[in-house]
DNA sequence: GACAATGCCTTACGGCATAAGGCTATCAGC
DNA sequence: GCTGATAGCCTTATGCCGTAAGGCATTGTC
C-alpha cells in the first residue's frame, strides 16, 4: 500500500551495507513481462529473480511478498491508460473510445483480468482510470448512485469481452494445437459422444447456425452498441 | 470429455479386482463441497482424498487428473441452473429472472467464475444453459450473430456484477477483519499516504459521495435495468 | 490354485511462497 | 585503517501443490 503511492525520489539516505542493485521498479518491470509473456499463471517470484541475474528469495529484500508485487504490477500497468477523453461530441462516441482503449488494454496484459476487482488494490492509477470514465458520464446529468451503476456495468462488459477473447487464444496455444484445429476435433468429439445434439439442443444450434445478417462488426461493437442504446434511454428517463 | 457425456448406466462389465469404493460422482461432489466452502484456490487433489477417507492419488483411478475434475464440477454444478423460462410476459421479465437465478448461482458457487468460459467446457448442462437464454430471446426476432452479441453482454454482466459481489466478500473473511473495518482502515490510509484526495480525483470523490437520489435497488438491478433498455431499442431498430 | 486385473497405498520429483540464518560489501565513527 | 552495524543477497529448509512410478492386497476368471 505504502508501496504503490510513494513518491518520485525517497530522501535518499546515505546508509551502510551494499548498494541495491535492484529497485522496485526493474523488479515490477520485469514481473509484468514475464506475466504478459507466459501468463499469470507462469509468475513465480523464482522466474522474476532468474529474469534479474538473482534468485528468487531476493526480491523480497523489496517488495514483501507476491501479493503486494502483483499489486504494483497492476497500478504501474493502468498508467497506460488514456485520462483524458474528448467530449465534445457528447458522451456517446467518448464512451466508446474508453472501451475500445480500454479492451486493447486487458487485451496487452490480460493477467490483469485475474487481479481482484471488486476490492480494488487502491493506487494511484486505479483512481485515475476510473476518474476518466466518470469525467464522461458527468455531462450526462446522471447522479452519483446511477453512474455507479453504469460505471460497473461498462467495465464488466468490457472485462468479460476481453476474458472471452484472451481465454480462447490462450488454451489452444497451450496445447500447440490451431484454434480452428481445436473447435474441429471438439466439434468430431461432440457428434460422436452426444450424437443427436441438433435435436436436444435446439437453440443453441440456432444461434450458431451460419450468419444471415450482414455486418461485418464484432461482437464486441455489436454488445457495446446495446448497451450505449441503454444509457441513451436511462439518460432520458432521467 | 468422455467423462462428462457418459450415459446413465454402464454395462457394468464385471472385472476382478477389488470393488471400486468410491465413484466419479462422490468425488466430483466431494470436490464441490470443498471449492464451495474454501473457494477454488484451496481445492487440491489431497483435499479432496481426504474428505472420502482416502489419500490424493486414489483420486487418480477416477479421475485422469484435476483439470477434468474442474471440468466435471463445473458441468455438475451447472444442472442447478432452471432451463426453461416463461415467456408469456415477453422477454423481458423472463431475461431479468434469467439474470437474477444465473447471479444467485454465482454467488452460491463463486470458484465457477474461475473456470474457463471463452473456450466451454462442453458439458451437457453448460449447453442447456445456453439454450435457457437463446429460447428466451428467439421470441425477440433478432438474428442470431445478434442473439450471440446479446447473450455474451448478457453473461458478461451478470457474471461481473457476482465477481465484484464475491470477491469482495473474500477479501477481508480471509484477514478475520469486518467489511466496514476494512474499508475505514483502507480510507484512513489512503488519507494519510495522498493527501488531497478529492482534489486529484474530484470525480471519484464526486461518484462515491452519499446517495443524493431515491431507488432502494442495487447496483445489479439498475445495470440490468440499462442493459434492458438497450436491448429494447436493439430490437426496436429491427 | 494360478493368474490377471484393479483399487489404493507409499515414495519421489520438481514446482511453489517464504521463513531463518549466514556471508560479505559497505558505511559511520574512531 | 580498524571496528561494528547494517543491508543486499545467498543457501537451506518447511510445508504446500500435481502427479509419475511402483508395490501390495483384494478380487475376479479359468
Amino acid at each position: 500500500m505504502a508501496l504503490l503511492w510513494r513518491g518520485g525520489e525517497q530522501p535518499e539516505e546515505v546508509r551502510p551495507g551494499p548498494k541495491p542493485a535492484l529497485s522496485v521498479d526493474v523488479i515490477v518491470e520485469a514481473a509484468i513481462e514475464v506475466a504478459d509473456r507466459e501468463g499469470m499463471a507462469a509468475l513465480s517470484m523464482r522466474k522474476v529473480g532468474e529474469r534479474l541475474g538473482r534468485t528468487g528469495m531476493a526480491l523480497y529484500t523489496y517488495v514483501p511478498n507476491k501479493g503486494e508485487l502483483i499489486d504494483l504490477m497492476y497500478d504501474r500497468v493502468l498508467a497506460e491508460l488514456p485520462t483524458k477523453y474528448d467530449v465534445s461530441a457528447g458522451w456517446r462516441p467518448a464512451v466508446a473510445s474508453w472501451a475500445g482503449h480500454t479492451l486493447d488494454f486487458y487485451l496487452r496484459h490480460p493477467w490483469v483480468l485475474q487481479v481482484s476487482q471488486a476490492r480494488p488494490v487502491l493506487g494511484p492509477n486505479e483512481f485515475a482510470a476510473l476518474e476518466s470514465v466518470v469525467a464522461i458520464l458527468r455531462g450526462t446529468g446522471l447522479g452519483p448512485r446511477r453512474t455507479r451503476g453504469v460505471v460497473a456495468l461498462l467495465f464488466d462488459f468490457v472485462r468479460g469481452a476481453a476474458r472471452t477473447v484472451t481465454e480462447s487464444r490462450l488454451a489452444p496455444s497451450a496445447t500447440g494445437v490451431s484454434d480452428e484445429e481445436w473447435w474441429r476435433t471438439r466439434s468430431h468429439l461432440l457428434e460422436e459422444v452426444a450424437p443427436g445434439f441438433a435435436e436436444r439442443y435446439p437453440m443453441v444450434a440456432w444461434v450458431e447456425s451460419q450468419d444471415d445478417e450482414a455486418g461485418e462488426d464484432d461482437t464486441f461493437t455489436m454488445g457495446l452498441n446495446v448497451l450505449l442504446d441503454g444509457l441513451e434511454a436511462t439518460i432520458a428517463k432521467g
